[in-house]
DNA sequence: GTTGAAATTAGTACGAA
DNA sequence: TTCGTACTAATTTCAAC
């Protein structure tokens, strides 16, 4: 039901940490991944004439991944809408330091959560939650959340469409965006401000896209 | 290699929307989709055994399902740390109104994107990124990002840890959590002031968990 | 909506390159 | 390692109930 997933080490950058660990993934696993990602049902039959080799070795690869942990598991996309949780929000929760265990333990109580991420910034951590309406959020977060004592406090944001959702983003996908990252020039960097990362202040001319609370 | 995927349209709560269209979804069905976000992999012999029909009904209904677009697809999941993208971003985007188009396109051209959703609150438009290291998430930002005349600011946030990661949220689940609602007293709402969903002011005494930018 | 049997396909083992 | 083949086991299809 839940997952405890790997830790980024955001610092990263310099130590290979985990990567390594296990089998070391040349190209053609890469085009094995690539291609279950799209399609998580293909018999590996298939798999291994769209990579280009044997069915035998297709085998070996394919359990080499999954034993390695490179593949976590393999899932079905769900549309929520049809599902009947056609509402999804964003929560961002500031977490009493210290209080972190009992915060965990909570989230794996609530079914509805989707996604939670610890993060960097304003906020300690973001959940993603799907419910089937608006009240049940606010709900969600008075009743449920407003208990814990771990939670400090929380803002919450609607998602009013989700753009885009790939399966998963493989570092290969960088090589075909190459041609796309020549534009018209890198240095001239436009008329957007961009100096800093954090804390850009963003408060301006967006009256629209407000229909909740 | 991108998906459109449904608007939520989070005035939701009252019509029923997009939903109704195709098939019913009875209990039966939800079974099904509960076994397969967890195993997508399964067959359809297995998982008829599983969800208790005859495998004949639980071809139809499989095949029902995904032509219906309940499953959208079959995916793997990667472990992005063994890939070699371990570093993993939010940027939350203000956008330019009447320019979401090109906001969009361009979106289509960025392979390090994982997930774009459009929210309400403070910015208009939150992705997600997946990169080898965090200057990759520098140079998206005020490279790639800055370039679109679309993009007003933006504000970058880094991911430290994926607590939590459900395959796919069900309604179904809401039940199995009925137990775990009954808490204390749902009146009693603990010391945390939240009234208002939107703005609780969340910058107080976490000074840790910030090691970037 | 179910069962059971035929046809097809998937998964395994092993020797050769 | 990888490939090719033969062998075994399982799945999917399709029929009748």
């Amino acid at each position: 039901m839940m997952s405890e997933i790997s830790r980024n080490g955001a610092t990263g950058g310099g130590q290979p940490g985990r990567i390594g660990i296990g089998l070391e993934l040349d190209e053609i696993h890469m085009k094995i991944l690539e291609v279950l990602r799209e399609n998580g049902r293909i018999s590996v039959a298939a798999l291994a004439e769209r990579v280009g080799i044997s069915r035998a070795n297709a085998y070996t690869r394919f359990e080499a991944l999954r034993a390695d942990g490179a593949i976590k598991r393999f899932t079905a996309e769900i549309d929520h809408v049809r599902t009947g949780l056609g509402i999804t929000a964003l929560i961002f929760v500031t977490v009493r330091q210290q209080m972190w265990k009992q915060f965990r333990a909570e989230l794996a109580r609530m079914p509805e959560v989707e996604y939670c991420a610890i993060t960097t910034g304003q906020h300690d951590a973001m959940i993603q939650v799907r419910v089937s309406d608006v009240a049940a959020v606010h709900t969600m977060v008075t009743d449920r959340l407003a208990n814990i004592p771990a939670v400090k406090a929380t803002e919450t944001v609607f998602i009013l469409d989700e753009v885009l959702k790939r399966p998963y983003v493989l570092p290969s996908d960088r090589d075909q965006a190459a041609r796309a990252q020549r534009r018209p020039t890198p240095e001239t960097q436009g008329d957007v401000p961009l100096g800093k990362m954090r804390f850009v202040g963003a408060a301006e001319g967006r009256a629209a896209l407000r229909k909740d609370t």
